[in-house]
DNA sequence: CTTGACATCGAACGCCTGTTCGTGGTATAC
DNA sequence: GTATACCACGAACAGGCGTTCGATGTCAAG
């Protein structure tokens, strides 16, 4: 409220008007176009919380020009966020290495804080079906899992969760070896077999109580070069 | 040449004013803003070939509208790959599939025909070091490159070249077996040593004659889900 | 040569659109 | 009360801007 950059309802939905506007249409709207949206019978009105938005750095005018109008960066920021969930790419943070003999530690994050991350990867958004917001990366030490058809260096991406259907690839923390392995999940009546990705190895089975699924693998790449 | 849908230099320097234009401005230009740029003195000229660019299909019009003009998703498309390049996705383009028994058979597309391609791959070219106009991706069928890591369904990155250096991962055409087969490159004296990729699998030695290579592998990844 | 499709020009018309100006209502401060 | 921001209204002006029309030039087909 005592912020000096606070904006007026009005003008809020000004802003909002004028990005969903430019975002289907490709061009800004006119000040007319923008007295209707928002009610606003005088132009001279709307042209008065232009210059109060401009004053306040979301907007920025071109004089004398039709449409001149464009959000600026400061404005842009705040309903990019959205644009890029919608279509675009989204940033999955590298969290650290799968290690074999340890159980996978990703705490929870804000939603904020993890592009706080240095290393990240950016994925379009078009590979990843679903949502986007619980994946992380993780990269892979040692030649643990060839079984899995991954190897030293390689970056997983991973779905949290702790559940699986049957046919998923998943992390799995096997407790009596201590040990966390990817492979396919089958869930065959009161036990668990789990299916290497390399054909040319056999399953193993286990008992549901000592597995633990860590999350699921939605991708897997390798850079050579 | 005979192309229905051959932009002449004017339609084609309108096109790009017009892309840069919204790229910098954030709208479209005016009808007579374009002619000033093109050299077209008369608006109506300018609107003619505007007719012809809708008519194409690189163009969309509102009736009636100042700056009434955006590009359609076709023409987008053939700058974004530009822009992409410069900050942001790269477009690979999804040739075709890595089949064991024959070579892989790759023709150069002009810059413009490689968009039209339905099947592409969207990677942040901060991945890819280097150039990124000669890369393609190849998607595996079979299980035949288990000895790279590679399975059935994985999609590899590739850089066009015909030779590679010491430890390129690198698509080699065997012409003894008439395989393909993705390993890493050792050049050793009179013989080409091929080191696969899983390290519980031995190398196989070649002649130099015997083995043309293909491109490079810069990347593979899988998409589990 | 004639015809017709294609490309270009200049000018005029008229709505589109940003700008300006005079006016007035509502608070808070003195 | 009065002063002072702040917010809002409507009308009028002027240049911005898309549209239309008649006329001209080219070039290949008939």
């Amino acid at each position: 409220m005592a912020d000096k950059e606070a904006l007026s309802d009005r003008q809020q939905g000004i802003l909002n008007y004028i990005w969903r506007y430019t975002q289907e249409r490709g061009r800004p709207p006119t000040i007319r176009e923008i007295g209707q949206e928002v009610k606003i019978s005088s132009t001279s009105v709307v042209n008065y919380n232009l210059t109060k938005l401009k004053e306040k750095g979301y907007l920025a005018r071109d004089a004398d020009v039709s449409r001149g109008l464009r959000l600026t960066d400061k404005a842009t920021q705040i309903y990019e966020a959205v644009r890029n969930t919608v279509r675009g790419l989204v940033r999955v943070p590298l969290l650290g290495d799968i290690v074999a003999s340890q159980p996978i530690e990703v705490g929870h994050d804000t939603p904020f804080s993890r592009y706080d991350e240095e290393d990240a990867i950016d994925l379009s958004s078009a590979m990843l079906p679903g949502k986007t917001d619980d994946l992380f990366a993780l990269r892979v030490r040692g030649d643990s899992m060839i079984d899995a058809m991954v190897n030293d260096g390689d970056i997983v991406i991973m779905r949290r969760q702790e559940t699986a259907r049957n046919g998923d690839m998943v992390a799995v923390w096997l407790t009596p070896g201590d040990t966390t392995t990817l492979k396919y999940f089958h869930h065959e009546g009161d036990r668990i077999r789990l299916q290497p990705a390399n054909p040319t190895m056999g399953p193993i089975y286990v008992a549901p109580a000592n597995v633990r699924i860590q999350g699921k693998v939605m991708m897997v790449f390798r850079q050579t070069a």
